[in-house]
DNA sequence: CATGAATGAGGTTTCATTCAT
DNA sequence: TATGAATGAAACCTCATTCAT
């Protein structure tokens, strides 16, 4: 769980650690209204109710704000899901999925602008700080991955390509977010959820 | 046709056409590499082979240059997505649905950096602006609605709800553009085809 | 001539060079008085009459802007020294020997403050702009060679090491520059410059 | 041996007395390297082994920090100079000239960075302060006077002004380390020694 | 129509210094 | 005594936009 490459004046990890969780939680809200390039340093400070030197203090850059609260609410979601993968364990691997589909599409549902700041600003990040939000965004495809493994390996799911058909999912999730402005008008979330279902059910021998 | 609420000095309507489409084109390159915000209207000038002033002769600011930009683009894409449904027209339903997907989804990687670029910028317009764009895009939809449409009036298809299956389409394009990161390392672009493919296909019951 | 190096947003280069001249002018009583490090670009900008937009039009940074000062004023230093010597080729090298060293004894103590001024601040440049400021000063050794060259050529002079004489030459009249503060109290400019002469002879055999 | 005017909390002498050695002595390379200007207090902290805190314990500002090592490093030399001078009372004057000044160009050559900071950095102190390094400068000077005064009682030399002969040794020390990168390609260390000591030979009438 | 020099507000970042602990 | 987190003024620099030519 390293923070490294960011620099810090600080030598209390403890300190860092929480002084950076609070400014991912304070900066979202403000990165996800006006965009990273348009948020000044001045409103991150205000936001985080922190001066601009004691911003500084513990990161070496904006950039690395952007990098921080990336990876902070990517870290989030992605045990979301775990917990969500893990909890439906107990249940037949077809009712396993429906039940997980139906939470992570609620989930994606509740954190649209969230899923449209990361499409649209990862690329503002510097490509090692690129890298390792790749990473996390690898770990989320994993844990459907784990739910679809577990459904193969008992035979109820039969599949090609497990990462192709994880990444779909996520990726419908996602959809539903960046996409909301036009979906709005066509469906509900509860029709795409059925639409998705249905056809992911499919798409793994399930139906 | 009209290109209003663009400030200009000109009351050259043929020379502000061109002019227009002239930027669009020079700009993309550059905008695509170095995003909007990043790019200065030095740059931008320079791309476009015209002094700065010229610049504003025929545009009333930098945000009306990406308005611009995308709004070319975006005509383009959906002529050319027309142009492939019409061409499509006199093979049956089913062949018609293959030939397009194939194609569009070729069309998409050929222009993974604008697709991407289209849903990082999108948000630097203004309502107003962003309004237009959108236009654009559900046009773009209704050219595979029409496609849909069509293998529904003949009993070739049966969908629920066009709109989704059309938005769908298109997105699955876009995601090949998103994702291409992950993907890369999971299929290629024959297989995502052929994968996505036969799943529209029972998506439109004509498996 | 050339300027290069410095980057500039304007491509007239008469324009470049008259600001740059200008820039240099305005720029060096501050400089000299306050120093390099401790003088902003706002006084900077206002010393020259300039917006700090347009100082930035025609100068790549606050470090360009010293290297141009210092380039100007040794440069033109450089030119005085040549008329110098070279107006003194009419003389015997003996009483051309005498001239030059009161002359440019007294040139140094009206340009104490400069003098001073250039073995502060040329440390603050770059490597590269270090080299262009070296290859001036090597100039201006270069001139009092060539009036040693003459009286060794005439078999009036008798030198072993003409470089060294002749950076011996310029170093003396720093440091009157350099030493003023404990020279004051000692001796008087004719004194320093009587002395020294004495001196000069003897080293190169005229004595 | 006040070290006065700058300013401490603490109250306790021998300890003050110890840091501020402890000061001068770890902050000199870093000065040298990086220039006073550049230098940033918490890098001077470190280079200390100090806290911040702690450093502003035993002195008033940042250009405290630079007068008590331009003061140290001063005194060092100084007493150094004076122990060579009077280890050179055994020899006749002429020879303990002929020993000083080879030893001086010696160490000259060995302190060459420090020597250039002086020259650099003292401006960067306010004008007390900078009376304070004259002092200590004079006393230098002093040492030498000192030499010549002994050969002048004894008969050996006959010089007009001791002050600005001794100042002139002092002077030309300094020019190797000042010139150093014009003089590496011109003469060695020996040679330049040689030359010099003849020169100065001469100018106190011993040659 | 076209040019590009000029503006100056506002961007990000640094840093000497203080003070609660 | 010692610490180092916090401050915020001020540093350098960029850039969208205008307007005299």
């Amino acid at each position: 769980m390293k923070k490294t490459a960011i620099r810090t004046y600080s030598r209390n990890d403890k300190l860092i650690s929480e002084r950076r969780d609070h400014i991912a939680q304070s900066v979202a809200p403000l990165f996800v209204k006006k965009g990273y390039e348009r948020t000044s340093i001045r409103e991150i400070a205000e936001a985080c109710d922190m001066s601009m030197g004691a911003l500084y203090y513990y990161v070496g850059g904006k950039e690395d704000i952007l990098q921080i609260m990336l990876d902070y609410d990517l870290t989030l979601y992605t045990k979301f899901v775990k917990e969500l993968v893990d909890s439906s364990g107990s249940l037949p691997p077809r009712e396993g999925l429906i039940r997980v589909l139906e939470q992570y599409f609620k989930a994606s549902d509740a954190s649209q602008d969230l899923t449209l700041f990361f499409y649209q600003e990862t690329k503002s990040l510097q490509p090692s700080a690129r890298e390792i939000i790749k990473g996390r965004e690898r770990s989320l495809v994993a844990e459907f991955e784990k739910l679809l493994a577990r459904g193969c390996k008992s035979g109820d799911f039969k599949i090609d390509n497990i990462t192709l058909v994880a990444n779909q999912i996520v990726v419908t999730g996602h959809m539903w977010a960046l996409r909301r402005w036009l979906l709005r008008h066509v469906c509900s979330l509860e029709e795409y959820t059925r639409h998705n279902t249905e056809y992911f059910l499919t798409a793994v021998g399930a139906n």
